[in-house]
DNA sequence: CCAGGGATCCCCT
DNA sequence: GGGGATCCCTGGC
């Protein structure tokens, strides 16, 4: 798993800075939904709002390794390899088949069809985060340390 | 490398 | 209320 974090009060980064708004919406809800956006017109982000309602954050899910349902992910994308399945928060959504319509939906709910469940711990790495213009002093780009391998772009050998 | 694609946002009237 | 810039990217050149 490869993620980012990003957060209104005070990372320029994040969609929530400026204000509260009707795409940022979820961001500023409960903690453990999906906030859904479209990016460049084309892909769709997944992040998952993580803060308290009444100041905005959320964990933007960048890539993962697939466990499960391989098959289903290559309906979208017949021809690419396993580690391309989920490499990218715009492919990552497009194997999951994740839309705005997904926005709002409480992913900690144990009942749902579309949720997160409780995993190990494991040790992480740390580092700048990706295709941003600002905010880029911030070291919230996180990844499984021992998974380096299905990340969406390389992680340089000085992170820790 | 670079353009596509469209929702949103900003800033100006 | 509208026009232009921007954007947490990707695949194909």
């Amino acid at each position: 798993m490869e993620t980012e974090a990003y957060r209104a009060e005070d990372d320029p980064a994040c969609h929530a800075y400026r204000r509260r708004t009707l795409r940022n919406e979820t961001m500023w809800g409960q903690p453990g939904r999906a906030y859904v956006y479209l990016n460049y017109g084309m892909h769709w982000m997944l992040n998952v709002a993580a803060h308290e309602p009444g100041r905005a954050a959320a964990v933007l899910v960048r890539a993962a390794q697939p466990v499960a349902g391989l098959e289903e992910f290559r309906l979208a994308r017949p021809k690419v390899s396993d580690v391309e399945l989920l490499r990218g928060p715009g492919k990552l959504c497009r194997a999951f088949g994740i839309t705005r319509e997904d926005d709002g939906t409480d992913l900690l709910d144990p009942s749902g069809e579309f949720r997160i469940e409780a995993g190990e711990t494991v040790p992480v790495v740390a580092g700048p985060r990706i295709g941003i213009a600002v905010g880029q002093d911030l070291p919230w780009r996180f990844a499984d340390a021992s998974r380096l391998e299905w990340v969406s772009k390389p992680v340089p050998p000085k992170w820790r």
